[in-house]
DNA sequence: TTGTAAGCGTTATCAG
DNA sequence: CTGATAACGCTTACAA
């Protein structure tokens, strides 16, 4: 290992001094265009490289954020994180993730760890105590931004996508297709789940599915609310519960899975009560997760613009860190429907169901 | 936002020397007990943090690693990054994870840009290019592990799993259930998909196949290697090539499929062809990834070990950048079969199929 | 047992 | 335009 070359080495090598250098290389004005050049020379060939660390301490910033990812819910964060990446990137700032993975006290704890870290802010995914995570972050002073719809109380500038519309976008789609008896797989969240919060996603995915009822004028059924146990461990095979509602002879042509997760076991639930999908019962989830395109058929669902989440929740971040102030308040991104094979026309297949009404055009836009 | 305290400060506040701070908060024995408590007492009144910048620049040790996350395989490695952030907690150390994420120039890019980053060292995974990594890695001096079964080159201690043993455990399973046209479904790797390297954990798991069958005196017939095309887009729905193959009127009871991510537009393949899983055809993917549970039915799978893998990543490169030698060979870990409803015995099941030989009891591990 | 002081590699502020 | 030089906050000889 060669030791490491300093500006000071460079200095020497090229007969100047190291504040010329640190100016040559850097982007300040008042140095020769030949000095330039030479110093930018030597450095090159020395193969030198500048300490972040000792221009951190210097400059007191770190040039880096970090982003805190959740423990649980696999993963959808993936694509927010890559895209927070590139965005830093851009700026010429790097990122940092820091996994919960069971660590105890949860993002609040890893928080507090960051204390020790060089970054200059931190983007926290899927925090429903954001009480707790906000005072850590007082107590060290780092500038924070939420990427969350769990949480009721909002401490952050907290990014998240529209639930309620986007629910009403799934379930309008689903009576455009003529459905009526449309069914709502939700999540329980129990007391044991605390990583779910408040559940305020739950609640705003069901207002909207609610709203799409009510514009198509058909009564709201409380027996079609199904809330699953243990919603986001996937090793489930089934959903009790539905598997419970399905025997009480109900019947159901739609439903509204209100997380992607859920719809692998909800597949199964269904074949093995010899319903069919699309053919008998039409589903659209919620997430557009990697969930939606494993499962059989492939699932129609609402994309939440996870990239654009990532980017923004960068943007904003980079902006506090700069001392610009940004409202604490909840931003919104717009969702999209999804079409893929498990809304597939009822009418176009095989089974002669009863069908009533023409299925209205919707604006839908084709994965 | 409060100034930073800093060592000073807390000096003054306790009336010692910074010295004392210094061992004090460390774990200096040369500090009397009494002198440790106040000081700490005062630090912590007056929400002292260490500067891990100034600490870093003045031991020359950043007390963080570095994980390389790759960009295309849809997250198989974030159990291996849980894992190694967790390793590296517990002995200190934090872990910044530098996703691929498209970056030009890919891993070895991504590690010239670690010249800026504070980080001692670096845990690249699934990189077939380790020559240009290893130059990189060489040219800023920065130690590093590889976690990769795609490369046939090894220029760094490299961790994977045992990819021809697990293939046999696999297909001697399948054998175990009494099937005898076992097609084997592999990567095809590509020009394009030069993500995958040289494909060496393909030919590998094909070995291992191999070895199942003539252990099992099974005739190893060409026609049943199936390679796909775009192997690792989950968006499609089915492959054409086992979709050409099933044309042909060939009957397979058994298929092995070379990577779970492949597994569900298999099985859709297979149903639209009319053939029942675990019925007719009897899967075993591998990698028991998150795929592996998603899909209908379950699947039994291989599973690596990538919580010790990316545990012992640590380990390695934690002994590397404390200047101990480490060999550059490859580390490989057992794997082991889990069993799920795509291999249910197919005796038991309601279709009567050709069934030749007693199912002989296997060590497996239940899921 | 404690204090003083010398750096670590930068950048910024001065003079020249 | 360029060169000394003083911080930045910490650890660690060395001295007391």
């Amino acid at each position: 290992m060669p030791r490491k070359v300093t500006l000071a080495d460079v200095s020497r090598a090229a007969e100047v001094g190291v504040a010329t250098v640190s100016r040559a290389l850097g982007d300040h004005p008042d140095v020769s265009e030949a000095t330039r050049q030479r110093v930018r020379a030597v450095a090159r060939s020395l193969g030198y490289r500048p300490s972040a660390t000792a221009r951190a301490l210097r400059t007191g910033e770190y040039r880096a954020i970090s982003v805190i990812v959740p423990d649980a819910g696999w993963g959808w964060w993936e694509p927010v994180v890559r895209a927070a990446f590139k965005a830093a990137a851009e700026v010429g700032y790097y990122l940092m993730a820091h996994p919960v993975a069971g660590t105890k006290g949860g993002a609040a704890a890893i928080v507090e760890a960051l204390a020790n870290v060089p970054t200059d802010g931190v983007i926290v995914i899927g925090v429903p105590d954001q009480d707790g995570v906000r005072e850590a972050c007082d107590r060290i002073a780092l500038p924070a931004i939420a990427i969350d719809d769990t949480s009721r109380t909002v401490r952050f500038p907290t990014i998240s996508a529209q639930n309620r519309e986007g629910a009403r976008l799934a379930v309008e789609h689903l009576i455009s297709l003529g459905r009526r008896s449309i069914a709502l797989l939700r999540p329980n969240i129990g007391v044991e789940t605390d990583n779910w919060g408040d559940g305020l996603f739950i609640d705003h995915r069901t207002l909207g599915y609610r709203d799409a009822l009510d514009s198509a004028g058909i009564a709201f059924d409380e027996s079609l609310i199904i809330d699953c146990t243990d919603p986001f461990n996937e090793t489930r095979k089934h959903w009790r519960e539905l598997e419970a509602e399905l025997s009480t002879g109900v019947r159901i042509d739609a439903m509204f899975c209100a997380a992607d997760t859920m719809a692998a076991a909800a597949l199964r639930t269904l074949r093995a009560h010899g319903l069919k999908v699309p053919e008998d019962v039409s589903i659209v989830g919620f997430d557009d997760e990697r969930a939606a395109i494993l499962v059989d058929p492939q699932l129609t669902t609402i994309r939440q613009p996870y990239e654009e989440m990532g980017c923004y929740a960068v943007e904003l971040l980079l902006r506090k860190i700069q001392g610009e102030h940004v409202d604490i308040r909840r931003y919104e991104f717009v969702t999209e429907l999804v079409r893929r094979s498990s809304t597939d026309e009822p009418e176009r297949l095989a089974k002669p169901e009863a069908q009533r009404n023409d299925p209205k055009p919707v604006g839908v836009q084709q994965a």
